[in-house]
DNA sequence: CTTATAATATCATAAATTAATATAAAAAAC
DNA sequence: GTTTTTTATATTAATTTATGATATTATAAG
């Protein structure tokens, strides 16, 4: 429609997606690198840009004249993160999965096609990234995206799956949709989802829903081990019954019927 | 100036400003609590929170017609904390420490007045919200801002001191601006905070400075414990050595001369 | 040193935002 | 259950702001 949608305020989109920029970066941006990130007119990155330094959200440095995303984001971050009651009821529990062999457990939501991290209990080895929560990957890739999406309504999987973009990450990462559909299926019968070499070469991941009364899935626990340190008959005998005693103990928690 | 500036997006701003109003919150709010929260015209308050919600940042409760925020906070902060080198190199580190004494171990940097934490190892007894990355508090009431503080320049200690409004959370909290000064020196010549009984009755903190080749502090390493499994006397003999060598290794790390 | 690129600053114009107001829906009081 | 109050939603003329073209300055690259 030609005529101004007057209850959107696009000022502030804009804002936004310049912030948005930056986690998809890791070094500093300029102006220029920001208006063709985002599309802006260079005049148009320059006062979003400069508004968000002077609020606080982004970093200027003086020399090189550019940007980075400032600790104030962790402020917003902590907004959505005191409230998470999942979170909180799950952390203990998340705790003692990790005691049982001495591996990561972490705890996942379906954020649109995406699976973000909303809390990470890394092991002693676990890489700097792996433990940071609002971490993003593609659901159809991960062993608790196809969980997840394996426990909703059939509709609902269709849109996703055909919403996702597929990327390959390795050389065994599957990406023939019919294959996803399988993968999908298989984790409904099984209650749990793995992969191997899905995301890198050597990882293997189990994962399990946390299901609510209705028996839909919005969250996964999740547990990503490596080879050769294990192998997939281990990890379904062991693991894939860890993740599902401990993902169905948080649904009981949260979502028993009364 | 009555003249705008025509650097600044007005829009941007407010619309954040909706956004930070929700981490004072536990519960969720409506249009009304965020236009009184705000100070913002209703409708002003309505465009913005409309705006939010179409844009993922807020969840909706149809039924309440309340929001709440959203997972896609989680991305912005992402967005910082991957780039957080300190935390990244601190993180073994602290993890390390806190085997010693069984005892959690924090990161933290100065933010205006506030203390924000960027890296939380817990032990098993810490509460949820200690384990939150990007939870606040007030710089002058914790031995982790008093002791960033204490290596500052004198002129930024008086702008600070200045700045802060003094809070009491408890019985003992220091709120005499002499004494808290007489704090920060004495955090000063031995090199590391310690308090006790500051934020809550039985809590005892002990905090060192992490410098740069300046010798100025940014950031500090902490460790909270707990009365009446630990006082003042073992805080002093055990974990202040601990966090000293803990932030002087991460000092030298990241700021060594070369 | 010269040229190219990026950043910064300015301003007339177009577009967006404001807040007053009307209407609808829900909550609270009776 | 009804009435009143409060909150939410929707609309719009007036006012303010954001846009992008352009000029100037600064820095990087050759």
């Amino acid at each position: 429609m030609g005529q101004q949608d007057t209850l959107f305020v696009a000022s502030l989109e804009k804002g936004l997606r310049v912030l948005e920029v930056f986690r998809n970066q890791r070094e500093n941006l300029g102006i220029t690198d920001i208006a063709h990130a985002t599309g802006f007119d260079k005049s148009t990155a320059q006062r979003f840009t400069t508004t968000l330094h002077r609020l606080g959200y982004l970093n200027r440095d003086e020399r090189t004249r550019r940007y980075s995303p400032s600790i104030r984001l962790m402020d917003l971050a902590f907004t959505y993160s005191h409230q998470d009651r999942l979170a909180e009821i799950a952390r203990p529990r998340l705790i003692e999965a990790g005691k049982r062999y001495n591996t990561s457990v972490n705890l996942c939501v379906l954020e649109g096609t995406d699976i973000i991290y909303t809390l990470c209990i890394p092991n002693q080895t676990a890489s700097f990234m792996m433990t940071l929560s609002g971490r993003r990957a593609p659901a159809l890739c991960l062993a608790e995206g196809i969980c997840i999406i394996a426990f909703r309504r059939s509709d609902e999987i269709k849109a996703i799956v055909g919403a996702s973009e597929i990327t390959r990450f390795t050389e065994d990462t599957i990406i023939n949709r019919s294959a996803i559909m399988r993968r999908i299926a298989d984790a409904h019968s099984k209650g749990y989802g793995i992969g191997k070499g899905q995301i890198s070469s050597d990882e293997i991941s189990v994962a399990a829903p946390i299901l609510d009364s209705t028996g839909v899935a919005f969250a996964a626990v999740q547990i990503p081990v490596f080879q050769p340190n294990w192998n997939l008959s281990d990890v379904e005998s062991n693991l894939a019954p860890l993740v599902l005693d401990t993902a169905r103990s948080l649904s009981r928690t949260l979502y028993r019927t009364t």
